[in-house]
DNA sequence: ATAACAATTAACAAAATGTTAACCAAAAAC
DNA sequence: GTTTTTGGTTAACATTTTGTTAATTGTTAT
């Protein structure tokens, strides 16, 4: 470290304005197409809207616009003990995948002076998101799909984050087992094929034939079976299909070892 | 001062007491273990002594411990722009692979007070390294191997911070082509391989049939090939080898199609 | 010369993949 | 009540990619 943190003067070196945890909460909303027809699934993004004026009567700082939940934290909290406490106050909701996927620091990204951001992303499954409610100071929360929200005029730098966030969230769909906090726990293989295409779009897993050879044989899901007869259900097809789940091996792959 | 400034509350959110900016440079050292044989590769870390005193005489803060560099970011810069101004600093190399990896915030992990560490990773091929100097407030620099620097009592929470940033030098190494910030321009597979083994341990790439023969196809390297002629080197064996380089495929990966 | 050695290359059986077609049970249509 | 359709799943099979072992090549050390 070098010589400012030995001498800390605190007059040489300003201290940060803020400092604020920002969680961009994604959830799979499913929309019925038809009986016995799997529902289409589409990913969508909770924002909420700021209000015009604080409680104070002040104008609010980007009143108006739609932001990602979030807000200051406290000395005697981490950012992601925020983000689990923010979380919960927006949606009421416990117990979810959180994660860290960026700082963001630039000068200027907020009016009110130097202010960081540590952004989380979260999964909500969709039959979670029911409890929404606003909050203090949140006129309005809503669901906005990835189309949607690029179109409005986000608060702050919440574009580029919600942008990062989304390549954050693809990514670790592709290589973690990610798709289990928007699924059921026990669920059939044409969900997880949902899932997996509201975010990624490689063009083998839109081929049934081959997702559906394939994935029984993927080693970190398993079928689920009760008494040695495999369960299956006829949630959303005339005929039954076969229920995994997701067991706890870990994947790991590689780029040197993979196939092209 | 803006109408927003005055709004905001300043009272109600305490602010942090100072943002700092931490780098884990790794490089890969190699040692020579005879002529003609490919030299022995570890993966090293570049740590700094803390001065026990300041300039001032007083007692430093964690003086005399090992501590990854680093230090206080000012306003107008981001904490990629100080990690990399600070490792200029520290080693005199610039245009190096830096990458953020993690925030540490937790009330506690720095005597001082609300400290947030910003930390990132380096990459700097070793040959690089020679240029290293102490900066101004490091009485010493000193590259540790992984087994040597858990020994060692760090300053602040930097054990974490370094066990962090090794996962995820893991991580990038075998889902980027991170190995490339390790390696010459041009390089032969047995390079490639080296490197590869002193970070993951994948027992195929131990198989020296079974690498040499997939290394070729891989789509992100490239036989290094001059006016129709493939280009070899005798750099590090008897037999010419052939040069292979990193072309601009993105390589991509899914445990979804992945082999098991 | 020749043995040793690193770096390939060849050969070939075993496993995984891409593709097309068949199968099956339950609705839905007739 | 028979037939058709539909989603989920298997079967079959040619093609490609692996794992493994052995052979080849150019260069030094002896």
């Amino acid at each position: 470290m070098s010589e400012e943190l030995l001498n800390y003067d605190a007059s040489k070196y300003r201290t940060p304005y803020g400092y604020t945890s920002d969680i961009a909460v994604f959830t799979i909303i499913s929309t019925e197409v038809g009986s016995y027809k799997p529902p289409e699934k589409t990913l969508k993004i909770m924002l909420i809207k700021r209000t015009e004026r604080t409680k104070e009567g002040d104008l609010n700082t980007e009143g108006g616009k739609w932001a990602l939940p979030g807000g200051f934290i406290k000395p005697e909290e981490t950012a992601y003990e925020a983000a689990v406490r923010e979380l919960r106050e927006e949606t009421g909701v416990e117990g979810l995948k959180i994660k860290h996927f960026g700082v963001y620091d630039k000068l200027g990204r907020d009016k009110r002076g130097w202010i960081i951001s540590n952004a989380h992303y979260a999964i909500v499954p969709e039959n979670k998101l029911v409890k929404k409610k606003a909050a203090d100071d949140a006129a309005e929360v809503e669901l906005f799909s990835m189309d949607e929200v690029f179109q409005l005029d986000l608060a702050f730098d919440h574009k580029q984050i919600i942008d990062d966030a989304l390549w954050f969230i693809k990514k670790d769909m592709s290589l973690t087992t990610l798709a289990k906090n928007f699924l059921p726990k026990e669920f059939v293989l044409s969900e997880l094929q949902g899932v997996l295409l509201t975010v990624m779009d490689e063009p083998w897993l839109k081929l049934d034939s081959q997702f559906f050879r394939k994935a029984p044989t993927l080693p970190f899901i398993e079928k689920v079976v009760k008494d040695g007869e495999p369960q299956k259900t006829n949630r959303w097809s005339k005929n039954k299909a076969q229920l995994y789940r997701f067991n706890d091996f870990n994947p790991y792959v590689s780029i040197y070892n993979a196939k092209y």
